[in-house]
DNA sequence: TGCAGTTCAACAATTGGTGCAGATAGGATG
DNA sequence: CATCCTATCTGCACCAATTGTTGAACTGCA
């Protein structure tokens, strides 16, 4: 994801207006390797900014995936993921309380072993590695 | 997942009882490939045996799931998907219709790249191929 | 045969997310 | 700087998948 600032230059380039909703939302997400549902992103912004609605927030980081600035990813946690890291990369989630950490393979170049994938036309690769976090194992 | 006949054994052995609805649901899944959802699950089942209701299904697919006998997946088609094979093996996932195949992978032993994994103890590794499948990219 | 485990039906509740209508406020214009 | 149009925001209703409940009707199986 692209800086707040030049995320300002490319709404108004784009025509959209820059509200101070989506500036806060900006501005959560930057430099933000948690990997937030919604409803985190909500609570973080609201903390600035009370008024903002989970509504709004939605909206915004729809807008912010379709524009190719984050990713949203369903790491089977129950909800939405959203990741400001739009380089290739893939997932540790922790199956107990769904904390979510960037990583990279060592054979990035996976794929299916028998082209017989039927005419599948492979756009995306996704690996996810699960287990149990360090506090989490450490809390029990 | 072993067979319905295998599955009538294993019940009776674990003192549950051996109902034609529980059947019905081993039978549908028996060497399907098709991951189905709850709803697709019930929808077969109600072929032959139009009473039985999806609360039911829902519940004898949370049990087979806890006996290690099918899998549940949450591969971000909106609904739980359900999967017989439980060997180790990776998924190919239709973005358009939602569409899921097995596929075996090339480098099965894929590991995250720095085991500076902070203390993670990474028990699965599942890989999602995303893409369009034949009949999609045909209806197109 | 009888009991305990199952199922059904008809809900209500939950969770994550979306649709909608009216209120609000960027920001281009004069 | 004031005005106005329209994009945006908000709050609320709603949806879809799934689970919980309750009570009555069944029905494996010892």
């Amino acid at each position: 994801m692209r800086t707040p600032t030049e995320l300002v230059d490319l709404y108004r380039a784009r025509g959209y207006k820059v509200t101070p909703q989506r500036q806060a939302v900006f501005g959560v997400l930057h430099r933000n390797e948690a990997h937030p549902s919604a409803e985190a992103v909500h609570a973080a912004v609201t903390q600035a900014m009370p008024s903002v609605s989970l509504r709004t927030v939605y909206s915004v980081l729809a807008e912010l995936a379709e524009m190719g600035e984050i990713l949203q990813l369903d790491l089977g946690t129950g909800s939405g993921r959203f990741d400001p890291n739009t380089d290739a990369h893939h997932h540790l989630v922790c199956s107990r309380c769904g904390l979510v950490r960037d990583v990279h393979v060592d054979h990035p170049e996976v794929r299916p072993e028998s082209i017989d994938g039927a005419g599948f036309d492979i756009t995306e690769t996704e690996i996810v590695f699960r287990g149990v976090c360090a506090s989490c194992r450490a809390a029990n």
